[in-house]
DNA sequence: TGTACATCAGTGAACGCGCGTTCACTGATGTAC
DNA sequence: TGTACATCAGTGAACGCGCGTTCACTGATGTAC
């Protein structure tokens, strides 16, 4: 697209390349130290080595940036799921096992995210600005179509499938499941559970899937 | 204790009166406005008709007041869980059903103080120092006997001897407890969930009240 | 009973911090004729 | 091919905000003799 022909890179068109990316990548770098309180729009700019009002050519505001940067996060949190589903130990002989496990495989995954990545787990719920992020068309209510929620929907929708879960429990599980997790990653980051070890930490975390798993697939329901 | 025989009414021993017990007063107030983020020593000092210094009297810093201020709220939450136990419907003639219905009824109450008192419920979780929130003897590590904590922990042993669950199912029974009940709360406060109204919120704290009842009572686990 | 003194609970001014945002601007890039 | 012009991406200074905390102080209360 591009025409110039100077002697300058084309991967930087004009001035001073994309700045909208780079502030981008170094929200997510604030988000990883930090969290989202660690992202503010002139320690971002700072380090981009641009003055803070080269931001508004870019975003809006704060939250614009912030909004950005929350996709990203999104995004990773959902390789990290889907990750955890490619994994071997999830292929089975008997399906009801197989899918109970696919499902116990991304409840882990969730929690080991959020604890290996507190900022950027904690940035995805900041700002009250769920609901919207993502926003790519055909999911329902603005849920990207290749987020984690979809993911776990779709696991959900296999489970009902394979036998493992009856057909009347499927409606609304994702409220159970995101719930049991993402209760056990915050009491995790938040500090009722922090002091505890990874080894300690996994076991939790398995009891925890093991409640839920049994919980949606329990017939006195 | 006081000897002043003074005009002035013995509950203003000297000076303002009880300046701590006020700031704590305000310091609630200030949260069930606006969460944590609102309760700064300026603002607490300001309502109290006092200078900011004046805190410093009665506290080392703000997290000093922070930490009274969790105590009153935690008190709260845990009087909401006990009324919750104590309300009439949780008598049963089927000692096994009532067992399970009292861990609903607490799990359902936490639900609705965290919608009803969203920022003192905020208040709770702030800070990391939940652990020695409280600190009062007996409890393991700090939980102070008479807590929200404490009061779950009666109840599952209270299904354990209805024979409501398995002995082996009863250890660490609280983390999928919690983590069930502080999950949707978190997710309805927090944005995905802020918008369903009472009666949805309803209907998805009965499910996963349910679902955790199921899992936590399930015998392949 | 009266006085000197210690302690205690408050004041007021100031410090330094970082933040988001606005303003009027400059300099580089691309484009129409 | 060269020039005038619009647009775009950045700068730099400033605004006003509220915060936690420290300092040296004052005035009221309680206490020992």
């Amino acid at each position: 697209m591009a025409r110039g022909s100077t002697a300058t890179p084309r991967t930087r068109p004009y001035h001073r390349g994309n700045l909208a990316e780079t502030l981008v990548g170094i929200g997510v770098e604030l988000a990883v130290e930090g969290g989202p309180e660690a992202l503010s729009l002139r320690e971002a700019a700072r380090r981009a080595q641009v003055s803070p009002t080269a931001v508004y050519r870019h975003f809006a505001d704060r939250s614009a940036l912030v909004e950005a940067v929350q996709r990203v996060v999104l995004g990773r949190l959902a390789d990290a799921l889907t990750r955890a589903l490619a994994a071997p130990a999830a292929v089975h002989d008997d399906p009801v096992r197989a899918a109970r496990e696919r499902l116990a495989a991304i409840g882990a995954a969730y929690v080991e995210f959020a604890v290996a990545h507190p900022g950027e787990y904690r940035m995805i719920f900041a700002g009250q600005c769920f609901p919207k992020a993502g926003a790519s068309s055909s999911g329902a209510e603005g849920v990207p179509a290749d987020g984690p929620y979809t993911i776990l929907s779709t696991v959900l929708d296999d489970m009902v499938r394979a036998g493992a879960m009856s057909p009347e429990a499927r409606p609304g599980a994702e409220i159970p499941a995101w719930s049991a997790v993402h209760g056990l990653a915050s009491l995790i980051l938040e500090g009722p559970y922090a002091e505890l070890d990874h080894h300690q930490r996994t076991a939790i975390t398995d009891q925890v899937v093991g409640v839920l798993v049994a919980g949606l697939t329990s017939r006195h329901c």
